[in-house]
DNA sequence: TGCGGGTGCAA
DNA sequence: TATTGCACCCGCA
């Protein structure tokens, strides 16, 4: 059974809302100078609300003036809060008109606040099963937040899930309470404990737990907050009372009984001209259906409506006996890294000695330049214990530069400690600084931590995962950015430039921050036992065998590229002309925008297709179809293709070429894709051409050395052969098992043929195979295969016919989504899916299809990782002559001496094959040839391993 | 100089 | 109204 999503339970907290709205919104009167601003903002935030949500109950609730329960239990509650504006409080009678007017029930009861009044019906409602979405901008309301509850501040426009509150607060609604209790709340006058700010509270809630399992440790925490935590024990229980939203307060009704009823309109209208809302009187008389008799709105006033901040702050006699000392906002906390410059002997031999002493040692490098390839070491960084960090400078040489240790001495020492596996290391992207270290000589191992791959692993799509973003998410720590050391555009200067005191207090912050981040990553990442076992059997073992890949680089024949270039030149400046002659007149043909006015405007040639923006789209596949009518899209398509191999490849390539190497080495992100899929950057080398010839003579280029050879292997449709394991639908499976054409077995079963018949419908099967996997509609199938919408779901059903098992994998896994929220790979590396609840059609369809491909695309990524781990230690081992270069998603690139590399072929092929046993086979063709295209033009040897029945 | 939009290359 | 990426060029602030 799915869990259908019910229209919800609205619940305004209107009188926060409108203190925040007020300061928002512009200031508005009317010629007669009523203040109408707030008035106005309320009125479309309810009819936006009721238009995007079709709530079945929603009630509009304001606070009630004089004293509730919370008054009683501290004095000071709410006494430092201002008093409210005038020109606000006299618009709260209006608001109440107007709510009532739109039908709309309204909450104001004594004694409580508007908070509780919330809470209580949010947990009746919660409790029936239904959806709850409280509009509020008050960040105590996510303590009630869970999978049926969510916030929705409307001036942002944000919901808040309970994946939100994590991001937000650092802690899930279950410890907002605690949360609050420890950082306190100025507004309300809730005493917290001071030094204590949101960071602090949400490090402390993660390592500990709970409030109560840190006020059981309260011993044992550090530094001056820990003390402060000590002071404050005492008032603790009251913090948190005061806190502590009640949903069990008496209410006149139940969530139930609060429908909307319709608008009367005739004193709508009345309010409207009075407040002077033209646009919205006139859209309610064009609009307005002839009055009907309209059931009286449930509107229950237990008291007038007060506006926020008007409670009596009189302080009765005998306060609290411990009243709280912290009246004044919580000081932001300290994190100062306490940095040590090493410039002398004696200095560097006490960090030796505490980085062979230390369990786990944080390592950063500062270079000279930002490719790992090119740049120059400037100097070390380390850290052992949170709070400190060594800086030692090697090759800082400004003007006037103090002396520092020599380089060679400094490297000769530190490595047997860096080159030790025993001894683990931890960085932030430490790929780059192995890279770095090689060239300089160090072979780093025992690379065992890094913050950038934990916080992927935990969460590959919530956040980036570069230092400043996790510092400031994950500590509420704000670093020291490069441009601050080094300024910014033309003006930066090298690290090597910059001071050595400002280097040594910001490379010292890089890794002690890296260490903290650590020490709040690693436990989250321990909790759960799949993450953990993805991080260290597939991520960090990858790092070094991916730095090695980067290092080797791939040959790249540059003259090659250039006459490429000259030739295509040329027949560009031919296609010009004529394109020109066909436009009469010139343009700029790589302009979309100038070729759109030519085309829909100048010749009027129909608009077959839009861009996202909704302008006339000049993209492929409508000037394809433009062709037939017109001379000039076909001389476009092909000046395009061109433009595309000169501008990306054959112009730019032969620049990346490494001097020093001879080669170009890429950089492979391993935390940027959601899937778990590797990215290559600088340059992409896994989208060099290879579907046209005239594309594939840029594979040409990419050779080896003299005497070597390029091999290349790859999987075969390694991502259906997962939707066969996945789904165990026994025809997909069995069409592997016997080795047939998965795209012919596919059209035979889906067009009811003989597998020997398969002719042009194999085009179609494949294209189906392909949609399947990423979750494609009828609509883009019959667009994909230019058919009718009906023919192509016609294709669906007889394929989810044929292959029931697919079917029931695809519903299930978007059953799992939804129940748990994230989908996950074989290896059980997660992706978490927030939207896939989404009210937002569009969305949620996105996440649906993503739900389907990550499985897929990620087992892929897990599956090639492994091997590839695999596979280096092998080479390694038993055959250092060969390298790897390259790695392209389901295919693996690797370059040696020719005789030893066809030797060496078949069990590299096979290892990859047997990185995993499926229910199906998994196969890797290979081939070996004098360039990467040969290399997979002749492919045709096949390595296959299945689990033994 | 930086950014968004449009386009197109790969798996 | 098909998944994941990277990078080019244009046009504009």
């Amino acid at each position: 059974m799915s869990h259908k999503r019910s229209r919800p339970l609205i619940l305004i907290d209107a009188s926060g809302w409108l203190f925040r709205a007020y300061h928002a919104l512009p200031p508005l009167t009317t010629p007669r100078g009523e203040h109408t601003g707030a008035v106005l903002g309320m009125a479309n935030m309810l009819r936006r609300l009721l238009k995007d949500y079709a709530p079945e109950e929603i009630a509009v609730v304001f606070d009630a003036p004089g004293k509730t329960f919370r008054d009683e239990i501290y004095s000071e509650y709410k006494a430092n809060r201002d008093a409210t504006p005038e020109d606000l409080s006299i618009q709260f009678p209006m608001i109440a008109e107007l709510v009532q007017a739109m039908g709309l029930p309204l909450l104001a009861i004594a004694g409580v606040e508007a908070d509780d009044v919330i809470g209580t019906l949010a947990s009746q409602a919660d409790a029936a099963g239904k959806d709850v979405l409280i509009v509020t901008s008050d960040k105590d309301l996510a303590q009630l937040v869970n999978t049926r509850i969510s916030l929705l501040d409307t001036m942002k426009n944000r919901r808040m899930d309970p994946a939100g509150v994590v991001e937000k607060f650092g802690v899930p609604p279950e410890r907002i309470i605690d949360y609050l209790t420890l950082v306190g709340d100025t507004s309300d006058n809730i005493p917290g404990v001071p030094l204590v700010g949101p960071k602090t509270a949400a490090k402390w809630l993660v390592e500990h737990g709970s409030l109560d399992a840190i006020v059981n440790n309260a011993e044992q925490i550090k530094g001056k907050a820990g003390e402060n935590l000590r002071a404050s024990l005492g008032q603790i229980p009251m913090s948190r009372q005061l806190a502590t939203i009640r949903c069990d307060v008496e209410l006149p009704l139940r969530f139930d009984q609060l429908h909307p009823a319709p608008p009367d309109v005739d004193k709508l209208a009345g309010l409207y001209r009075r407040f002077e809302f033209r646009r919205l009187l006139e859209e309610l008389e064009s609009s307005a259906p002839p009055a009907t008799a309209a059931p009286a709105p449930v509107a229950v006033i237990e008291a007038p409506i007060a506006a926020p901040g008007e409670v009596p702050v009189e302080v009765p006699a005998g306060a609290p006996a411990e009243a709280a000392p912290a009246a004044e906002p919580p000081p932001q906390e300290s994190k100062k890294t306490r940095d040590e410059l090493v410039v002398d002997e004696a200095a560097f031999a006490a960090m030796l000695e505490k980085l062979e002493a230390a369990e786990v040692i944080c390592l950063d490098t500062e270079t000279d330049a930002l490719s790992a390839m090119q740049s120059g070491l400037v100097g070390l960084a380390f850290a052992v214990e949170q709070g400190h960090g060594w800086y030692v400078p090697v090759a800082h040489n400004y003007l006037g530069a103090p002396e520092q240790l020599p380089m060679q001495d400094v490297l000769r020492r530190l490595k047997p400690i860096l080159e030790d596996p025993r001894k683990p290391k931890l960085g932030q992207h430490i790929k780059y600084d192995l890279n770095v270290l090689a060239r300089h000589g160090i072979e780093v191992q025992g690379v065992a931590y890094d913050t950038m791959l934990e916080s992927y692993v935990l969460d590959a799509a919530g956040n980036r995962h570069d230092m400043d973003t996790l510092a400031d998410k994950y500590l509420g720590h704000s670093t020291i950015h490069f441009s601050d050391v080094a300024g910014k555009g033309k003006s930066q200067i090298t690290f090597n430039q910059v001071s050595l005191d400002v280097a040594s207090a910001y490379s010292a912050e890089d890794a002690d921050i890296t260490l903290r981040l650590h020490h709040v990553l690693y436990p989250r990442l321990c909790e759960v036992p799949a993450l953990k076992k993805v991080f260290e059997t597939i991520e960090m073992p990858l790092v070094p065998v991916l730095a090695g890949i980067e290092r080797n680089g791939v040959k790249v024949d540059g003259p090659l590229l250039g006459r490429i270039s000259t030739e295509l030149a040329g027949r560009m400046d031919e296609l010009q002309a004529q394109v020109w002659q066909q436009a009469e007149g010139e343009f700029n043909l790589g302009s979309p925008k100038q070729l759109q006015a030519i085309l829909y405007d100048k010749l009027k040639l129909p608009v077959l297709g839009k861009t996202p923006k909704g302008e006339p789209s000049t993209a492929e596949d409508v000037l394809e179809e433009l062709a037939a009518q017109h001379p000039l899209p076909r001389l476009i398509l092909d000046w395009r293709a061109m433009q595309k191999l000169r501008s990306t490849y054959t112009d730019n390539l032969p620049r990346e070429i490494n001097p020093q190497t001879g080669r170009i080495h890429t950089s492979y992100h391993q935390a940027v894709a959601a899937t778990g899929r590797l990215s290559s950057q600088d340059p992409n080398l896994q989208n060099i051409p290879v579907r046209t010839a005239e594309g594939r003579r840029i594979r040409q280029a990419f050779i080896a050395e003299p005497g070597n050879a390029v091999l290349s292997i790859d999987y075969s449709q390694i991502e259906l052969r997962l939707m066969a394991h996945f789904s165990g639908d026994a025809r997909l499976q069995d069409a592997f098992a016997k080795g047939l054409d998965i795209h012919q077995a596919t059209a035979a079963e889906v067009f009811g043929i003989p597998l020997e018949e398969v002719g042009e419908q194999r085009r179609a099967a494949k294209a189906i195979n392909f949609g399947l996997i990423y979750g494609m509609s009828a609509f883009g199938l019959a667009r994909q295969l230019a058919i009718g919408r009906g023919e192509a779901q016609d294709y669906i059903d007889r394929f989810f016919a044929r292959y029931p098992g697919v079917k029931q994998f695809m519903d299930s896994t978007r059953e799992q989504a939804k129940t748990r929220g994230y989908v996950e790979t074989l290896y059980g590396r997660r992706l978490y899916l927030p939207n896939i609840l989404s009210r937002n059609a569009a969305q949620r369809q996105y996440a649906e299809r993503t739900a389907i491909n990550a499985p897929l695309q990620g087992t892929a990524a897990d599956l090639i990782k492994l091997a590839m781990i695999d596979v280096a230690a092998w080479i390694a081992a038993h055959a250092p002559r060969l390298r790897m270069i390259m790695q392209v998603h389901d295919e693996l690139v690797f370059e040696g001496p020719q005789a030893e590399l066809r030797a060496r072929a078949p069990e590299l092929a096979d290892r990859m094959c047997r990185v995993s046993q499926l229910a199906v086979p998994l196969v890797a063709d290979w081939g070996v040839g004098a360039n990467w295209d040969e290399a997979h033009t002749s492919q045709g040897h096949a390595s296959s391993a299945q689990k033994p029945a």
